[in-house]
RNA sequence: GGGGAAGUGGCGGAACGGUAGACGCAGCCGCCUCAAAAGCGGCCGGGCAAAACUCGUGUGGGUUCAAAUCCCACCUUCCCCA
């Protein structure tokens, strides 16, 4: 039967060439309806999609549709993250320039992400590689550049030596690199920085702000701050000037103080080594010198070596050994600390292991003498061994011995915190180049405003093999904007974090050539209302943008809100025969095969149902069947229909005459409610609705062979393509075309649940005896406790188990449950 | 080692103090068909031939009239941080 069969190919193709004739899903900027910005974290042009990437889009884009249905002026853009290393890689291996192997992934990416129906506003599309968007990526630099948030300065730098690259701290976390996993060097390398740690206490407050974020990932980013409150104070070395700076948050345990030990890199280092330990302190310190900080906090022994020198504890007095270590590490804190093995787990093990005295000077609460330890103790507890001190408990001791440190001028209170600042100089090619020349007599001076963006050029020898830009004379020599004289340009390209950092702000007003962005415009669309993307992206790219958005805040560019993201959804991943996909594992199931072999409602609609969006899913062949089956099933259970269906009002509940016609619209508005509730609870448990249009479908089915003619039966077919809008656009359309509609049903009012339809004219009262069921009774709702009770005693079951005891108490809950205490 | 999340039929999951297993998948039976596929209808946690009954939400305790749901301990898995 031709005409019942859906030709989804057909049909699906149709309506995406009409969206984008029609230009459905723009976001207009002034309109009186109520903005909601919904975003999906911008994707990587890799080349190619496969499902888990529609996993993440047909969520958003559900979301927006629903949105959109209920009255609100929807901004759901798309872009591009297109710098990058990949591209440069591709060139290396296969000798393409990055930029048209960049565009043609782009140009197939877009192809594939209009294949998934998915509603973005392409008149606002980004790609960050063009100079017109990278332009303000380095105008942005210069803002942060004038008020000292951008600086260059020599550090010992994580360096990735497969990627060529150095990497900022937090991309090198656990010591590999974020993108391709190799273990990290260190180097010494005069590097650009964002103080993004000039922010960290306002970073740290303003996670009480994102209550529609995971608690996880405001937890991670906590951590990654590390805000420690302590004390910093010297240790005076003997026979030496130099003083060693520690800090501590457990200056309570200062007299438990047996050894000092210092970073392999320590400044001081040289001035205090004895002559007679000068060579085996070089030999250890040589030895560390490649060494990654995941090779030196994790994966070696904690070890180090005496330097000869001694170290005054300034208030026991005591004298310490000083030992060169490779756990302490020159970025952290002070590059000192002071050895507390009594009461530090590394502490321990180091002193073990060189025969240091342990000494206790906390004593567990409830424990009244000195025990010797096999294991340090790392709680509070009250001080002993330490002079006036001693009886105080930790807490105490600590705001006593931090008073004494400042009073007698040794110390001081400080808060310590662990992130750095934000590493940005990238020795590779495909990325925004840093806009500072050198001159000879002017130094690094920043390039005018006016003379932006600095182009990259696009004639380069890309090897894999140093920075490509330093050999390109044309663009490395330039003009000193003072003085007009021989300059040398910034070689180094910026990390492509910094794009990302503030992509939601140029969508706004994406052609604007004149600034990045209109206030005006901005102020309308921000914050972004609903964030939607991989938990991957914790600690780095979340971070990265609520800094800038505060450095925006605070230069006045953006107002209202200091948070650029009000909610966050972190989707869960898609496997594949157990496993994310990839290339690598050979289990990438791409969206053109799919969406021909099944459809692309039907993957949609799959997508979302497998499992709450949040969780890890799988896809299999099976789920994806069902799908395709309801798509079908629902085509054929409404197409028959659509004639007499567009002649039934959907404005008026139509009266049921039978309990099947009083089920179907029970269906019909469960479902309504449903994907209602989902959307406004921020849940997005559409799983749940999906499930609700299933049983709206079965009752199509159902009714429509037992009474064609009902009306109840058309107007739910009248409903359907309404209800199903959000979540198979497609079929929705062209139902919706076939029932006489010329506007497109995307621009419709989604329908409100209607409580008539949901009411139910019959319960199921549940009898129990003691919390066990003994009987269920069918009644009219709204029942009285002495009703409920009449008509249990009624049954058989119950009576039995009652049977001659004393009814102690009854409890009721109305319409639903009667619970008989007996004994 | 610390922190977090989660353990429910053969499978994905639903229920989030009040009828456990909605809905789907797989399986089984029937109708249709020469037959198969598709479609349509039905069954589908365990024990019992069946009803009655009874046991069932990782394990063990607890709170409650009532626990998958709340609390404690343990086991397992996953994710973060050391």
């Amino acid at each position: 039967m031709a005409e019942t069969s859906y030709d989804f190919l057909a049909i699906e193709r149709k309506w995406q060439a009409r969206w984008e004739r029609d230009e459905t899903y723009r976001a207009v900027d002034d309109d009186p309806r109520p903005k909601y910005y919904v975003l999906e974290m911008l994707p990587y042009p890799s080349g190619d999609l496969h499902v888990g990437h529609a996993k993440n889009y047909t969520l958003g884009d559900a979301v927006a549709r629903m949105m959109r249905m209920q009255g609100y002026d929807v901004l759901h853009p798309m872009g591009w993250d297109a710098f990058g290393l990949p591209a440069e890689n591709a060139a290396i291996q296969r000798g393409v320039h990055p930029a048209p192997w960049t565009e043609s992934n782009i140009a197939n990416m877009k192809r594939q992400i209009r294949l998934m129906g998915t509603g973005y506003d392409w008149r606002r599309e980004i790609a960050t590689c063009f100079p017109e968007y990278y332009h303000w990526n380095q105008w942005i630099f210069l803002q942060l550049y004038k008020q000292g948030l951008a600086y260059k300065r020599e550090a010992p730098v994580n360096w990735c030596p497969v990627d060529m690259t150095v990497l900022a701290n937090e991309q090198a976390e656990g010591g590999v690199c974020w993108r391709c996993g190799s273990p990290v060097e260190r180097r010494n390398l005069s590097q650009w920085f964002f103080k993004i740690t000039a922010y960290a206490d306002r970073l740290l407050d303003d996670l009480a702000l994102l209550e529609g974020w995971p608690e996880r990932i405001r937890t991670m980013q906590r951590n990654w701050i590390g805000r420690s409150e302590g004390v910093t104070f010297a240790f005076a070395v003997e026979n030496n000037d130099a003083r060693l700076s520690v800090f501590t948050t457990r200056i309570d345990t200062v007299f438990g103080v047996t050894y000092m030990a210092i970073s392999a890199e320590h400044s001081a280092l040289d001035a205090i080594v004895t002559k007679k330990h000068r060579q085996s302190v070089k030999e250890f310190v040589d030895s560390l010198k490649s060494k990654s900080e995941l090779e030196r906090t994790s994966l070696m022994e904690k070890d180090g070596i005496f330097t000869g020198a001694y170290a005054i504890n300034p208030l026991s007095h005591e004298r310490v050994p000083i030992f060169v270590t490779n756990y302490v590490l020159a970025e952290y804190g002070t590059g000192a600390v002071m050895g507390v093995p009594a009461h530090d787990e590394r502490d321990f093990e180091f002193a073990r292991k060189h025969g240091l005295p342990i000494a206790q000077v906390i004593l567990p609460p409830g424990t009244a003498a000195e025990a010797p330890l096999d294991a340090p103790y790392l709680d509070e507890g009250r001080l002993i061994a330490s002079g006036d001190f001693t009886g105080m408990s930790s807490q105490r001791a600590r705001s006593a011995l931090a008073d004494r440190l400042v009073a007698l001028g040794l110390g001081e209170r400080t808060v310590n915190f662990k992130i750095r600042d934000w590493l940005i100089s990238r020795q590779r090619y495909w990325g925004t180049p840093i806009p500072i020349v050198y001159c000879d007599e002017h130094g690094e001076t920043p390039v005018p405003e006016d003379e932006l963006p600095v182009v990259l050029p696009s004639d380069v020898r890309i090897t894999g093999e140093g920075s490509p830009l330093a050999h390109v004379p044309e663009f490395v020599n330039a003009r000193c904007p003072k003085c007009g004289g021989p300059a040398r340009r910034e070689t180094d390209t910026m990390d492509t974090f910094v794009e990302s950092s503030w992509y939601y702000l140029r969508y706004c007003d994406p052609r604007n050539s004149a600034e990045p962005w209109q206030r005006r415009i901005t102020n309308n669309w921000m914050p972004v209302d609903q964030y939607i993307g991989g938990a991957e992206h914790a600690v780095l790219h979340l971070l990265y943008s609520r800094f800038f958005y505060k450095f925006f805040h605070d230069e006045g560019w953006v107002s209202g809100e200091t948070e650029p993201f009000t909610r966050l959804f972190n989707q869960g991943m898609l496997l594949r025969f157990g496993e994310k996909m990839s290339k690598s594992r050979g289990n990438v199931l791409g969206i053109d095969e799919t969406v021909e072999r099944y459809g692309v409602d039907a993957m949609r609609l799959f997508l979302l149902y497998a499992t709450p969006p949040e969780d890890t899913m799988e896809w299999t062949e099976e789920g994806i069947n069902g799908r395709v089956r309801f798509v079908n099933r629902a085509w054929r259970a409404c197409e028959p229909f659509v004639e007499r269906a567009a002649g039934v009002s959907i404005a008026e509940l139509p009266s049921a005459a039978d309990a099947e016609e009083k089920a179907l619209l029970r269906a019909v508005h469960a479902a309504i409610k449903s994907a209602i509730d989902e959307t406004t609870s921020r849940r997005f448990h559409f799983n749940t609705t999906i499930a609700r249009l299933d049983e709206y479908v079965n009752g199509l089915t159902g009714l429509a062979q037992r009474n064609p003619e009902s009306t109840v039966l058309a107007y739910a077919v009248h409903v359907f393509p309404l209800v199903v809008a959000p979540f198979a656009p497609h079929l929705a359309e062209e139902l919706w075309e076939r029932m006489g509609h010329r506007a497109s049903i995307h621009m419709e009012r989604y329908p409100q649940p209607d409580p008539h339809a949901l009411a139910v004219e019959e319960i199921t009262l549940v009898v129990q005896v003691n919390g066990k069921i003994r009987a269920r009774v069918q009644a009219e709702p709204g029942l009285n406790e002495a009703t409920a009770f009449e008509l249990a005693m009624g049954q058989p079951g119950v009576v039995a188990q009652i049977d001659g005891k004393q009814i102690r108490k009854r409890i009721y809950v109305p319409d639903k449950l009667l619970n008989l205490v007996v004994s």
